[in-house]
DNA sequence: CTCCTTTGTGAGCACTGCTCTCAGTTAAGA
DNA sequence: TCTTAACTGAGAGCAGTGCTCACAAAGGAG
């Protein structure tokens, strides 16, 4: 739907579609700057008023503010899935999963409007175009990597088994892991990944505020307890 | 800084200020009506349509969209901690907090543009006036109070001692909780919290789709392993 | 070279939050 | 009781927003 140029049976990169792009990565790092600065309210006509050009010309590139927010939605997505696939493996199954989770907060850290642009509350009437989802999973791939390594090297606890709808769910979920993986692991590996992205989210939204202080001890103590539930062991 | 009608050396409520409670009433609903419609980015201007009467009047009752906000977060505040107290107490600490995570999350369900407006991503620049902590601890404290019980009674794990800036600022929680209580059990309840917190706002911000369809039996399933790790026994 | 798609412009529409001035009304004080 | 001051509402207006539309350059495709 967005393909509005298409690039069969001409030069795979023509001059116009490369100009295109590169001025489409433009106005999506303007938009970042501003999305920075003032937040999730980001203003189309001030990203067009920093790039120099009418406001009207930004929709040859997004067709909407949406759509716009739905790129940098997917850039972030790709972004915090490189910052975790980044971390050195580590000796451990829980030191990994820990480290990961640290190079999650972190890069949140850094990037806390686009943090909350992806796994705050969805900005307008909600949204959430099939594309994004793609560039979703690979963080947490990055996590359940480490879960199915465990599990193949005896590192990780089996646990009781889930029946039911849930108990099928988390068989396709192990399946996409590793195949022959014990559902249930799969399940907690998920809920691990929910408790990872909840407390980030509550550090970066605020709800520590006047309580913890010692911020990076907490989420180590929060993760230790996620890879003691998840049954990961040294 | 709000008073702008003082109360003092008249009858405690007085006509006006009566009506002017009512109207204040009247138009913090008309939002909620509205916030539930489309949404965070909610229409100063819609409301006083909503109500008949010209946008400019509404500022005689709340200085601004945000403080209109800010009023409408603290009245969801309210109502969780509301919902998580009128809970009944059931036999065994496991089951008060799941059936006190369940209440929870059946309010966010019923309510979810409120619940992001409370645990979502901050929607302006960021304000968090201090008006809101107060009503912020009341669900809090609910789980608090199930972890304080469990300790009295002998039904919450120790667990082994932080000790650092972290220990001390869990030692304030313990303190806050229930005076003697060991700190790290305060700091994994505080850490329970987010748990639900976080699985809540998962779902409820589409960290699910495509991948958990059975949400209640997933939550039950999380909230089982928060109380595991916790230490809370039956 | 001639088309014709693409890119950019500026005006304009409907909307927003917010401020201001200008009535009315109501409550308090003399 | 009358007067005065505080309160409440209305409307115009400002600066800003997302988005659309006709129009003008400009480049590649044939």
């Amino acid at each position: 739907m967005l393909s509005v140029w298409h690039t069969d049976s001409m030069s795979a990169a023509s001059l116009r579609a490369r100009i295109r792009a590169e001025m489409s990565d433009e106005i999506k790092a303007a938009a970042r700057k501003h999305l920075a600065i003032e937040g999730a309210n980001l203003s189309l006509r001030a990203v067009a008023r920093d790039l120099g050009m009418a406001s009207s010309a930004l929709y040859r590139y997004f067709a909407s503010r949406d759509e716009l927010l739905t790129a940098l939605i997917i850039d972030a997505y790709d972004a915090v899935g490189a910052a975790a696939e980044a971390v050195p493996v580590f000796p451990t199954a829980p030191q990994r999963w820990v480290e990961i989770a640290h190079a999650v907060r972190n890069w949140a850290l850094a990037n806390p409007h686009e943090w909350a642009l992806v796994y705050g509350s969805p900005v307008p009437g909600y949204q959430a175009p099939s594309d994004t989802i793609g560039s979703a999973t690979r963080v947490i791939f990055a996590f359940a990597r480490v879960v199915a390594e465990a599990a193949t090297t005896g590192h990780a606890a089996a646990g009781s088994p889930v029946d039911g709808q849930l108990g099928e769910e988390f068989h396709a979920l192990a399946e996409l892991a590793l195949p022959g993986m014990a559902p249930q692991l799969a399940g907690r590996a998920m809920a691990g990944w929910i408790q990872v992205c909840g407390a980030v989210s509550a550090e970066l939204f605020g709800q520590l505020a006047n309580t913890i202080d010692a911020r990076r001890e907490f989420f180590e103590f929060q993760m230790r307890g996620t890879v003691d539930w998840i049954g990961l062991k040294a």
